[in-house]
DNA sequence: ATTATTGCAAATGCTTTGCATGTTG
DNA sequence: CAACATGCAAAGCATTTGCAATAAT
């Protein structure tokens, strides 16, 4: 049994116990996410899924993405009122988000499990879920922004 | 010369500063932010601010909230794609956000200045900013659904 | 057969924008 | 007076929804 397939097993089970069915599209934006982990938009996924599936609406990527998410195969990432990313990545991680091309990385990180520790929650509060994000500029988007700079200096 | 009067004398010449004029709109705003720190949405603004100002509009109050955002003033701050909750508090803090009850309560933290460490970030990535969200329940929701839980177990 | 899902188009909700009018320095 | 800000209405954009047609159990 190759890796894909147990994947996309365990995917159709986990959307079977909660009611859902795993049809052709739901399993395509599933493995649109999984190929390329680059967190793509809905508008990506749609594009990806459209090479597969060309008769697939956007409106149906849409409620693929809220059944996956609400399943918890998927995470939607938000960031600033722009479009949601979405990640198929299940591990605790952070985000880092270029401010400049717009690109997300996940960042793994120890302190993840720390949670709430050295924070003045509000007495009595519940925490349920807890995320990081960082924003700034990537490796490529700086080195660019130094030689822009630099070229204006001279 | 009174604190309030004080806070708005730095707050006219860091928006003059940025050749922006502080107009009474800008100003109501920024009050009712100063005012009452529960993180409202721009349309609580508006509401708050037409007491004073009848007139306003809530482009206008968008456009103010926008201007004390980019003069530093205020911070907008976002979760899960709901209508954005402005922040006159400027310290370095995270936000617990409640998911029954959408209260916004500001979380001081310790760890807040650790920044990076521990993070796993992509090599040669500058960040600029760092967010930390909490969501859960807030203490009075909490000992609400405690008590439906507990008065359907009878 | 029954129930869920799709695809389309229209609607929604938050936010932004164009532009004429009003205000400020 | 010249530049900026306001108020209004209209547009924009991401996302959701109603509904008839289709597909899966």
């Amino acid at each position: 049994m190759l890796p894909e397939t147990s994947s996309e097993k365990n995917c159709n089970d986990t959307i079977s116990q909660k009611g859902f069915r795993f049809t052709a599209q739901r399993r395509e934006v599933y493995d649109a996410l999984q190929m390329q982990r680059d967190h793509p938009t809905a508008v990506d996924v749609f594009m990806r899924v459209q090479k597969k599936l060309p008769g697939i609406s956007l409106a149906t990527v849409y409620n693929c993405l809220e059944t996956l998410t609400e399943c918890g195969l998927v995470r939607a990432v938000n960031h600033e009122r722009q479009p949601s990313r979405y990640c198929a990545n299940l591990e605790p991680h952070a985000h880092f988000f270029c401010e400049r091309c717009g690109a997300v990385h996940d960042v793994p990180g120890s302190e993840q499990e720390t949670g709430t520790a050295g924070w003045q929650l509000p007495a009595g509060a519940v925490v349920t879920h807890h995320e990081v994000a960082f924003r700034g500029q990537c490796a490529e988007c700086a080195a660019t922004a130094a030689t822009i700079s630099n070229s204006s200096k001279s």
